[in-house]
DNA sequence: ATACTGATGGCCT
DNA sequence: GGCCATCAGTATA
């Protein structure tokens, strides 16, 4: 059980993905701590991925994808809900993976509070969902994993069937196979995942 | 089971 | 003005 160092970001954002699922990712802002575990990602990279919030170069919102890797970048989503990032890579390459789904594990009755009274299978079954459960807003944009308050720490968890789709929700770039999934797990966002065409 | 829709902020051309 | 890296609700089968 140990938190996860800035060194384990700074890698290709394919890389970074396939090896997060698992992870247990850990909040501790709030007095009470939450720990979900991993069981889906997308990576996003710069420049030659269309679908990248980073493909146009930098910008007010996308410049934490630009920076050191280890940092949380989070965005606004439909004007409603919160997405949230983990940037990968060099410094200066724009590169991030995108959490989509956790397992709840530990601090479940907060996260009901916060999502409301529902099946535990629902409570961090989509970006925008996790965020809510976790309590991770635009505050937490630009927050270090390596030192912060929220962090990613290794659960030991082998045996990891990984399945690969394309990504969710996108019109650019949408062919690329850049989602991974544990197969098995019962947590993620869908159930049919979109074709690989 | 899939299909649509409204909510709503901010970034983009 | 149009377009989203979404979600919960409603409708139709």
């Amino acid at each position: 059980v140990a938190r996860l160092r800035r060194g384990f970001y700074a890698r290709d954002p394919v890389d970074v993905a396939r090896d997060l699922l698992g992870k247990m990712l850990v909040n501790a802002m709030d007095g009470v701590l939450l720990r979900g575990r991993i069981v889906e990602v997308e990576a996003y990279r710069g420049q030659a991925d269309p679908g990248s919030h980073a493909y146009r170069g930098p910008s007010p919102r996308n410049s934490v994808m630009f920076g050191d890797a280890g940092h949380l970048y989070v965005y606004i989503s439909y004007g409603i809900h919160f997405c949230a990032n983990v940037v990968t890579d060099r410094t200066g390459i724009a590169g991030a993976v995108l959490l989509r789904a956790l397992e709840p594990i530990d601090g479940v009755g907060e996260m009901e509070k916060r999502r409301g009274p529902r099946p535990v299978v629902d409570l961090c079954n989509g970006p925008g969902k996790l965020c809510q459960a976790f309590g991770i807003t635009r505050e937490q944009n630009g927050v270090d994993l390596d030192t912060g308050e929220v962090w990613i720490e290794d659960d030991c968890c082998v045996n990891l069937k990984i399945g690969n789709s394309r990504r969710i929700g996108l019109s650019a770039g949408a062919d690329l196979p850049l989602r991974f999934y544990v197969t098995d797990s019962a947590y993620v966002s869908r159930a049919r995942p979109p074709a690989l065409r």
